[in-house]
DNA sequence: GCATTACCCTGAAAGC
DNA sequence: TGCTTTCAGGGTAATG
């Protein structure tokens, strides 16, 4: 489950590969991700066309290319991209690839289909319905607890929810924020309106930290995440709750439970998260 | 207007 | 062992 911590890794694996390349062809195949991609649109924005910037906004990753287009990735749940040799057959699940110069292939596989792959003008990206309502970005400029105090006003759910909701900070899922609530000893569950302003920046704090360090680790690898060149993420060791039920907590001994808020699997520690 | 739930999808894991 | 059922979740539409 790509989140902006694993887009940030693929994008560094990517930017240094693909700068400068031609896009020479492209193979589209009918089934479509959570929006069907447009063969047309792509064959316009990218035919001919080379690579000049790889860019993150929280968890789409942008390809800008000469003549004002980009190519938007989303991953949603269980998608890859990966550059690999061009003779290397399609694998399943591969939906989308752009043959570059030098004869290798970017390719988007994506199983379960919650992905995303749209080609759109550059200028005015931001405008565009998948950008307009996503939040600020966590990490550049590092949040605060003052902004992400203001960002909740006048909310009333778990702050659970808050911390995953990508119109008020873009980028952060269900590991981070699980993960992020347990270093700052808060309990998911806890109303937004109930927190002080020291959990706030507590709360700011441990966001930027674990995301800072699970980019570092090269992201976490539950099941199928990969950099661009198909290495894995190593932050899964450092997960502290996140998929531990039943289990003992490192910080006090006591027993990890699971809750599910907003849909999503949710763990945390009785005895450090109050 | 806000909060919550349902839905899309497939592979892995659990259950029988 | 092998089949069936359950679970995972990002983002958004529908519902409360």
């Amino acid at each position: 489950m790509p989140e902006l911590p694993e887009v940030e890794v693929l994008r560094r694996s990517l930017e240094p590969r693909l700068v400068g390349r031609r896009i020479e062809g492209l193979d589209v195949h009918a089934r479509s991700l959570r929006e069907p991609i447009s063969r047309r649109a792509f064959e316009r924005a990218a035919l001919g066309r080379r690579i000049e910037r790889v860019r993150r906004r929280g968890k789409f990753l942008l390809v800008d290319l000469e003549g004002e287009s980009t190519l938007v990735f989303h991953l949603g749940m269980s998608g890859r991209l990966t550059l690999a040799e061009a003779s290397r057959p399609r694998e399943p699940h591969e939906h989308l690839s752009l043959s570059l110069d030098g004869g290798e292939r970017l390719r988007l596989r994506d199983p379960r289909r919650f992905g995303l792959a749209l080609a759109r003008p550059t200028r005015g990206l931001e405008r565009d319905a998948h950008f307009a309502r996503l939040g600020r970005e966590p990490l550049d400029p590092p949040v605060d607890g003052v902004t992400l105090r203001a960002l909740a006003a006048g909310r009333r759910v778990p702050v659970k929810n808050f911390v995953m909701d990508g119109r008020a900070v873009a980028g952060v899922g269900n590991i981070y924020a699980t993960e992020a609530l347990f270093r700052a000893g808060i309990r998911p569950t806890r109303s937004v309106t109930a927190l002080t302003r020291a959990s706030w920046d507590a709360l700011a704090a441990a966001i930027v930290a674990v995301l800072r360090e699970a980019i570092g680790s090269g992201g976490t690898t539950l099941n199928d995440f990969t950099d661009g060149a198909g290495a894995r993420g190593e932050f899964q060791g450092a997960l502290a709750v996140y998929g531990r039920a039943g289990e003992t907590c490192g910080r006090c001994g006591g027993r990890v439970r699971r809750v599910v808020l907003g849909g999503r699997g949710t763990f945390y520690c009785p005895g450090c998260q109050r």
